[in-house]
RNA sequence: UCUCUUGUCGGUC
């Protein structure tokens, strides 16, 4: 199993968790043995991606190896239902566990406040053992408050409470105060910070780009000792929320000569909603074509991301092309096309798919009634406006 | 060789 081991880590490592799960599929259909690293391995993937199914499976499976109530793998157990939502599950497996270290509650902490359940969060934090209670609990605490809306108050509490701070409790501040404006604040404490990490920079950087300040946001990126991807990112969509969408793309190809720096889903994505507001097709044919010579999946946002460029710029037929071929339309992607179509005149077209769409938030509604205004067809806009009204549309 | 906490991203206005 060390062979498949390090092909399963090589994937799960470089974030292909689906490849490794199948990898991992493979070797025990092979009537190879997996060790508890492979279940780890496995487990984790399936966390990364929400597969509750194949989670499960796997943990029928655990239950047949002696290893199974290794406290690692239910970590992993408790990680993977934890993401994928399901509580219930996770406190089953925890529950039952004889043995629990620090991470089994820090992973229970951490899923109860990405669930919203804070307040279960709170009760396992209270009642864990003491000696159990680590930085990374406090951290995850104060993460969790700072993602509230009111939770400021909480936050600079725990914070002064906490037995020791370390990088990731110093991230959380200041990105705590960037979310809520308080630029000022989050300087003073970078400022005074001895040890920054790329994840410090990106957070301010991030700020100032969100809050108009694209050029303190640019010193800082180049300032950045180490940029990595996420710093790339937080630069190019800064540029674009700004409208500078022309050196969005300069860094977009300055990324793409410096052969360290490789751009992902979200740095494609932004670039080509840059280049959709400049409409210059011929620069997202290019992003096409590397999207497709990478093989990137064109699943999810990507796919919308490319609709929407061809749209924008008016190649209509692209677009629909694409939205055609599409394996899973959603509602965003279906909501793009209507826009595109509305955007050039075509009402009719937009109306249609308008119509067919089997579900419509309040997206859809604005831009196919904007449609109409554009178009001087008050009478269209408002039967659809009143339609709207009566279905009572939430606006979200 | 395995598990926990922090930054970036899609459709209308």
């Amino acid at each position: 199993p060390f062979l498949w081991n390090a092909i399963i880590k090589s994937f799960s490592h470089n974030d292909y968790p689906k490849q490794a799960l199948l990898v991992f599929c493979t070797m025990m259909e092979n009537g190879v043995c997996g060790d508890k690293y492979s279940f780890s391995l496995a487990l984790k993937s399936c966390s990364k991606m929400g597969f509750v199914k194949q989670g499960m499976q796997i943990h029928g499976l655990l239950r047949k190896f002696e290893f199974g109530g290794d406290v690692f793998l239910l970590n992993c157990l408790v990680c993977m239902y934890m993401r994928s939502g399901c509580v219930e599950f996770a406190r089953q497996v925890f529950d039952r566990m004889i043995y629990r270290d620090s991470v089994s509650y820090n992973l229970m902490i951490d899923g109860c406040v990405k669930c919203g359940r804070i307040d279960l969060a709170c009760e396992l934090f209270d009642c864990m053992p003491l000696e159990m209670r680590n930085l990374v609990s406090w951290n995850t605490m104060i993460g969790g408050y700072s993602k509230l809306e009111d939770g400021f108050e909480v936050v600079m509490e725990l914070f002064e409470k906490m037995p020791d701070r370390d990088l990731v409790s110093l991230n959380v501040m200041i990105d705590c105060c960037v979310k809520r404006g308080k630029m000022d604040v989050a300087r003073a404490l970078f400022d005074k910070m001895t040890k920054r990490d790329v994840i410090s920079w990106g957070i301010m950087i991030d700020g100032y780009a969100k809050l108009g300040g694209v050029c303190v946001a640019r010193g800082l990126f180049d300032a950045t000792p180490c940029r990595d991807v996420v710093s790339c990112n937080a630069m190019m969509a800064g540029y674009v929320q700004n409208g500078c969408c022309t050196e969005a793309l300069q860094v977009f190809r300055d990324m793409l000569s410096h052969s360290s720096l490789s751009p992902d889903n979200t740095t494609l994505s932004i670039a080509l909603s840059a280049v959709a507001q400049l409409g210059r097709v011929n620069e997202g044919v290019v992003i096409h074509c590397y999207i497709k010579e990478k093989r990137f999946s064109v699943g999810g946002k990507l796919g919308v991301g490319l609709i929407d460029m061809y749209a924008k710029c008016g190649d209509l037929e692209a677009a629909k092309a694409l939205f055609d071929k599409m394996g899973k339309r959603t509602m965003v992607s279906w909501t793009t096309m209507v826009v595109g179509y509305a955007k050039f005149g075509d009402l009719d077209n937009a109306r249609r798919l308008f119509n067919e769409m089997p579900e419509k938030d309040a997206v859809p509604w604005n831009a196919m009634i904007g449609g109409y205004v554009q178009a001087k067809c008050s009478k269209e806009a408002l039967a659809l406006f009143n339609e709207m009204q009566a279905m009572n549309v939430k606006p979200d």
